[in-house]
DNA sequence: GGTATATAGTGTACTTAGAACACTAAGTAG
DNA sequence: CTACTTAGTGTTCTAAGTACACTATATACC
């Protein structure tokens, strides 16, 4: 009776161990706690936003954050990033690489936890009207105007921006946040809104046909108080490198 | 007494668990192990060398591997990496940086242990005459030739030199795999050896004297068969970013 | 001491890419 | 049918990259 007393003592130990996602081994050894975030952008109204939800738990309840949430088991993080697309997002096969492991002591409450943080593009023709309503009311938020985020999120979006802003010099990877089909305007202002300056016109023009990464359709867009813009699709929608830009 | 066993069966239990490097939680949620691998390169005899270690332990026992260990409580990822510095190759304050989190499922026969690896540079003469001797016998191998190597490092050496390979180009990590004074042959001959292909040494000297990385010192390197060369230092010995390069 | 040898050090012409810049074209709105 | 809005197009100038060959100054060796 007494001893398994001891018994039950022993398994709320465990429990509470695990719960602090830290299970002491011999000698310093342990496994901290492992979670995936995913920095997911979309262009939208002229504006690179990103998605965020409200924390449903403690800690930062209540307060934005990125979607994001623990490893599961036989998952790889690449697999738990796109769990938490279908999830949050409700999309899959879109553009995602890893971004950066932020495991700073301080970054969780909780304890020692690491966070595998992801980074993903979505055109916004592949999202819904508007995403779910549940407690977490996931949303795409102007980057431009995050107010206190959970966790070292600001942090992580921070170091998302300016990936973003290199990579699209010297990658293809627009075509990601752009739709099938296009106007040499969309993309130029694709460009413009990530590099958070004017290019000009002309030689934004120039410079995309030497690349080659674009071809006309047989299409154009009409319907606008204006002259009809050809559009364009991308030769390749996969991710390549190019000798440079800009 | 028989209660007295049942705890011991609990421990032991525990104790498997937590050597697997999984303690699963409810539901799917679980930690997977987390090391840390460095790799640690330097230049010696005109080729890039990388330190590789002999494993004492299984899994793969005898074989080469990257320097690397499980994280300590309370640690950052980094500083185990500074610790796995300090102790496999003798040094500290050395280039260092984060790489990327190689966490594929099949990497570790053990189970899922994910690997937050690192790269950091080294200059040879920071390197005592010939490290340590022990079981692992850690030495200094020519990237050229590697070798079986142990888990997936060799994949995590190839993504290191893509990034070295990079960033040699837009940064001036240079500085941290010379001397402090150098020639203006040994500081080309490091590009040569990393880029893996010859540079025209008059566009070289146009081309660093115009990034204004480097100064004169007053002192020449003579005793060789061959006109004097000066010496050089780098400006700044803190890592920035450089508008571009070749 | 003189000669061979090895690496240090320097300048110019050509080619390519980047930057600056303004007008005409073709639709819809009213 | 006129006003308005965005689409579409070339040229000049400047800066950077590339290709290329000879002289300078030390030590080694005879």
């Amino acid at each position: 009776m007494y001893n398994s007393h001891k018994i039950g003592a022993l398994i709320i130990l465990i429990s509470i161990t695990i719960t602090h996602m830290q299970s002491s081994k011999k000698e310093g050894y342990f496994n901290p706690g492992v979670t995936v975030d995913v920095a997911i952008f979309t262009i939208e109204d002229n504006t690179l936003k990103i998605l965020l939800i409200k924390r449903a738990n403690e800690p930062f309840k209540g307060t934005p954050a990125l979607p994001g949430g623990f490893i599961h088991k036989g998952e790889s993080s690449l697999e738990t990033a796109e769990r938490i697309l279908a999830d949050k997002a409700g999309v899959k096969n879109v553009y995602i690489e890893q971004l950066y492991t932020f495991d700073e002591s301080e970054r969780d409450p909780r304890g020692q936890i690491i966070s595998i943080a992801y980074f993903a593009l979505v055109p916004r023709e592949k999202l819904g009207i508007h995403e779910g309503s549940r407690t977490e009311n996931p949303e795409f938020v102007s980057v431009e105007n995050l107010d206190k985020l959970a966790f070292d999120h600001k942090k992580i979006i921070a170091y998302a921006l300016k990936r973003l802003g290199d990579k699209i010099l010297y990658t293809n990877i627009a075509y990601s946040l752009l739709p099938q089909s296009f106007t040499f305007s969309q993309l130029q202002k694709t460009y413009e809104i990530i590099l958070g300056a004017p290019i000009d016109k002309r030689n934004f023009r120039k410079k995309f046909i030497q690349l080659d990464m674009i071809e006309e359709t047989n299409e154009k867009l009409t319907g606008k108080r204006q002259r009809p813009a050809k559009l364009y699709r991308f030769k390749k929608k996969m991710p390549e490198k190019l000798k440079r830009f800009f």
